[in-house]
DNA sequence: AAAATACTTTAGTCATGACTTGACCATCTC
DNA sequence: GAGATGGTCAAGTCATGACTAAAGTATTTT
């Protein structure tokens, strides 16, 4: 079924597993190094390192390496496009149910009994 | 690593899937059967019911069976927790921003040179 | 009662994901 | 320049996910 993924795929996916949900928590408190992002994670160096080759490619962190050490931080337009998709789903959702509500206060039902 | 999926974890791995966030799309503009959601997607309806199953378990969607029809609706619930997981890290970056800011404002640095 | 509808279940296949290990390569530090 | 540090690459393993196909069940229609 997944031919082509969007942005939006690639987003909620990246979202989508545990320990790249604790980086991104970690870095939307400020830019960290591989090693940083590593330390509190019981996992290899090399594994954080796929990791965060998800989350840049899904667009939600940025990286840059210097010397030895490898900088990341957030993209805060990855966020934005997750952040935007569900906001959008919720104010469906509401109106929806506003729809619903005014349905019920109506004093006659125009279908029935034409 | 995952040893006991968090209500966090299940609604973004429920969402990671398009055919499951199309699904949801259609929910939020109102309830649909089974059937209904499976229509414009090229797929058994075996294959609706799984994503179904994923979309209650993760929170995001209840269903009730009436007769022989099933009918689905978004729990506004589920959309929140993830809405609020997304907006609480944009938070978080701009306020890292906005120290950043400051600092880079600040005429001298009290760091260098004590 | 027979046929059609609307799922549901089970079992199996195939692809993808999340790691680990080990070798490797720069770049600092001493 | 030797050793430690920080990261990367390439395999390989093991579990999970996304289907399908086929058979089964419960309801509704005719």
């Amino acid at each position: 079924m997944l031919q082509q993924a969007t942005s939006l795929d690639l987003a909620f996916q990246a979202l989508a597993d545990p320990v790249r949900r604790a980086m991104v928590e970690r870095l939307s408190r400020g830019p960290a190094t591989v090693s940083e992002l590593a330390r509190p994670l019981t996992m290899s160096l090399s594994a954080i390192g796929q990791h965060l080759r998800v989350l840049e490619t899904s667009g939600l962190v940025r990286s840059e390496k210097v010397g030895r050490l490898r900088t990341c931080w957030i993209d805060p337009a990855g966020l934005l496009v997750t952040g935007r998709w569900i906001i959008a789903r919720q104010a469906s959702v509401e109106r929806d149910l506003e729809r619903l509500g005014e349905h019920l206060a109506a004093p006659t039902d125009p279908w029935r009994d034409p």
